[in-house]
DNA sequence: TCGTTCACGCACGTC
DNA sequence: GACGTACGTGAACGAA
């Protein structure tokens, strides 16, 4: 009861509202700023957090003759909706927004404003003195543009902001060992502040040589108030500043692209600069506490203290460290794919008898399906479909459909990576990505600029493409993955006997499942059958369909549904789980992995079916890929602090999902390899094994 | 009118 | 199920 019951001092909320909200009248010309900044506070703390009760209790004692009247107004506001311990209902929410509209003079429910004092300096002693300031926390942002740092806006006390510009012996670098140096006496916070890390280091991570414990939520060093505000809700497209000032704190702050455009921020006027930068520094200041304590009322301290923080610090290294792409040999293998490709047009033209547009699905489907008349699958919404999937059953109609087939799959090579990746290396003959920490629903980190998880992999040609990937000088890769994590995921979760029992017996988990399924020993699984019963084990980790396992498969949806009866059958713990996990998530409105990631899923209360489906199937997957992403960020940190623990000069440089890379020493290959297995394959304890393969290469192809 | 920019759909690479 | 990128297309926009 008490954990989620709000205490408000009524006289302490108005008292604070009335100095910080520019005074104004209603519209009977009675001053309103206080109760109105006042109300405005307690409509958005009860938004973003999770209290079920609200107390307000008042006292005489008010000490200004302006700021009484406007305490009584809330109180009388406040006991219309009930006495002691208020039930925080819609309708009260409700009820509150219309006295605020009551109380504005037009009518107009207006964002509360910035209680700012901005104050603008590069003067060096002025700037020593900032930094000696006496505080438990401070927020900062560093304003960059496209590499070139302008300026740091920050605040001690969430209302005095200081924005020191780039300038004479005020350096990027100056001002980050400032930081760094701060680091060491309080809380620091910012808004995406992986980005940050190029110039500071938090003496959080510069002293650490150890992973971090599940028992000490190491709750107040760092603070991302980006990551905080991904984690309470994943789903939305963008964090930029002015939306977590908008959720959190009611603040209007003009987007970034309105404010400067595509003008470089250099020739921006300081005051707009200086402005915004304070601007986002205050945000974080104040938005912080929300965050945190939202963090802490839906159980996610640990996944924010000790896994995702410590983790951007992590991405940021790996992104700093690149990997080594050999120029000269992706261009010759776009050269070679060339060769080929102009073949393959070259025959597509001649069968076509006309020269179009292969890469356009339009033009392809009006020549495949009008001029030559293959039977057409309508199938897109603005056509025909021409999907790979419907070419393949075309292919024996007509020998153009292979050639198109192989065009596009060497097209793909060719743009995407043997292009694609040439433009991304960089001076030092490596690709810095981009690892995204706050883009994917379920927890996964995503990687841009380029994707550097999608390397092809499948196919020999495409796979060759690893060959480019090269270690340093005398180093070589070390290339460890999890053997079918999310499976063994779904083992420990749905506690199904005969799947934790099959893992334990340590043989081929697919040709077990078959064997199980088919009821012929494990020594007579035939390769269909094994072939069969892994595609269902895939697609049950991903809440698939009957529908969508026939269209893996190319069977009938009987057949499928069929497979899946079976699958069911056989590991009935796991059918189990599904139907439960479904009535959680809708019960609860979110689903939720082992580590308490939520992810809300709205979907499974729509009207439409093939709306609520889809919930159904994302309400089955997301925590199992979510619970895997959550492990092997564990692991990261455990293995990047296991590697500066014994002062290592091997460097963790790619996380592709259930699969780290590290460029390795060449005297290190033994230690790395031991620590890579030993810390991924202890990075959580389940009912099943956890099970790590690592390959040593002198290229990514080869390690793999 | 022409060229550029943008959002969108499609196709396909990975785990 | 989760992503990111390349490409073509058509609409919107601005300059000429």
């Amino acid at each position: 009861m008490s954990e989620n019951l709000l205490i408000v001092n009524g006289n302490e909320l108005i008292s604070d509202a009335f100095y910080k909200t520019p005074a104004f009248t209603n519209s009977e010309g009675v001053f309103v700023n206080g109760v109105y900044g006042g109300i405005f506070k307690l409509i958005s703390i009860l938004k973003t957090s999770e209290y079920k009760a609200l107390s307000i209790s008042f006292s005489e004692e008010c000490g200004n003759e302006r700021l009484k009247p406007q305490i009584l107004k809330f109180k009388e506001i406040i006991e219309a909706k009930g006495q002691g311990e208020i039930p925080v209902t819609k309708e009260l929410l409700e009820s509150l927004e219309n006295a605020l509209k009551d109380l504005s003079p037009s009518g107009e429910v207006k964002g509360a404003s910035f209680d700012m004092t901005l104050k603008v300096t590069s003067d060096l002693n002025e700037v020593e003195a900032l930094f000696e300031t006496k505080s438990d926390r401070a927020a900062f942002y560093f304003l960059t543009d496209i590499g070139d740092f302008l300026g740091l806006g920050i605040s001690f006390d969430g209302s005095n902001v200081t924005y020191i510009p780039v300038e004479n012996f005020i350096t990027a670098d100056y001002l980050g060992k400032k930081l760094s140096i701060l680091s060491e006496r309080m809380s620091l916070c910012s808004f995406d502040i992986k980005e940050s890390y190029k110039y500071f280091e938090p003496s959080e991570f510069a002293n650490r040589t150890y992973g971090y414990k599940d028992e000490d939520v190491s709750g107040n060093k760092c603070f991302d108030v980006l990551i905080g505000a991904y984690l309470i809700n994943p789903l939305k497209n963008d964090y930029e500043p002015w939306d977590v000032a908008k959720e959190y704190l009611k603040l209007t702050l003009p987007k970034r692209a309105d404010l400067f455009g595509k003008e470089p921020l250099a020739n921006a006027d300081i005051k707009v600069l200086s402005e915004y930068a304070s601007k986002i520094a205050y945000i974080c200041f104040n938005a912080e506490p929300l965050i945190r304590a939202k963090l802490a009322k839906t159980g996610m301290e640990r996944l924010m203290y000790n896994i995702e923080m410590p983790l951007s610090y992590i991405l940021y290294s790996m992104e700093k460290e690149g990997i080594i792409v050999k120029r000269d040999e992706l261009k010759a293998y776009g050269d070679k794919l060339l060769v080929r490709i102009d073949e393959l047009e070259k025959a597509i033209y001649e069968a076509a008898g006309i020269e179009f547009n292969i890469n356009s699905p339009k033009q392809l489907g009006e020549i495949l399906f009008e001029k030559l008349g293959l039977p057409a699958e309508k199938k897109t919404k603005s056509g025909y479909s021409t999907a790979a999937d419907v070419l393949e059953k075309l292919a024996p109609e007509h020998k153009i459909v292979a050639d198109i087939l192989e065009y596009r799959g060497l097209t793909k090579l060719k743009s995407t990576y043997a292009d694609g990746l040439a433009a991304y290396i960089a001076d030092d003959n490596r690709i810095h990505t981009s690892f995204n920490q706050t883009i994917t629903a379920t927890g996964r980190i995503s990687s841009t600029e380029p994707n550097l998880q999608n390397i092809p992999m499948r196919t020999e040609l495409g796979r060759l493409i690893r060959k480019v990937f090269v270690p340093k000088d005398g180093y070589v890769f070390a290339d460890a993955d999890y053997s079918q994590i999310e499976l063994r995921i779904l083992a420990h979760m749905s506690e199904d006997k005969g799947l934790i029992e099959a893992y334990h017996e340590g043989k081929d988990i697919h040709r077990i499942t078959a064997s199980k399924v088919f009821h012929v020993p494990f020594e007579e699984v035939t390769s269909l059958q094994r072939r069969n019963a892994k595609a269902v084990n895939f697609g049950i980790v991903y809440g698939i369909s009957a529908f969508g396992l026939s269209q893996d498969l190319s069977i009938s949806a009987h057949e499928a549904k069929e497979y899946m009866e079976k699958y069911f059958e056989t590991y009935p713990g796991v059918k189990k789980y599904q139907e439960d996990v479904i009535a959680s998530t809708k019960a609860k409105g979110y689903s939720e992995t082992m580590f308490g990631r939520r992810r809300p899923v709205p979907e499974l209360k729509a009207s439409n079916f093939n709306l609520r489906q889809f919930g159904e199937r994302v309400a089955m997957n997301a925590p199992i890929q979510g619970t895997a992403a959550d492990i092997m960020k564990i692991a990261m940190i455990d293995v990047f602090f296991k590697l500066k623990e014994l002062s290592l000069k091997s460097k963790l440089i790619l996380q592709i999902h259930d699969e780290l890379v590290i460029e390795t020493a060449p005297d290190e290959v033994d230690t790395v390899t031991k620590l890579l297995v030993e810390e991924m394959e202890k990075a959580v304890t389940l009912s099943v094994p956890m099970e790590v393969d690592c390959h040593i290469g002198s290229d990514w192809y080869e390690a793999k």
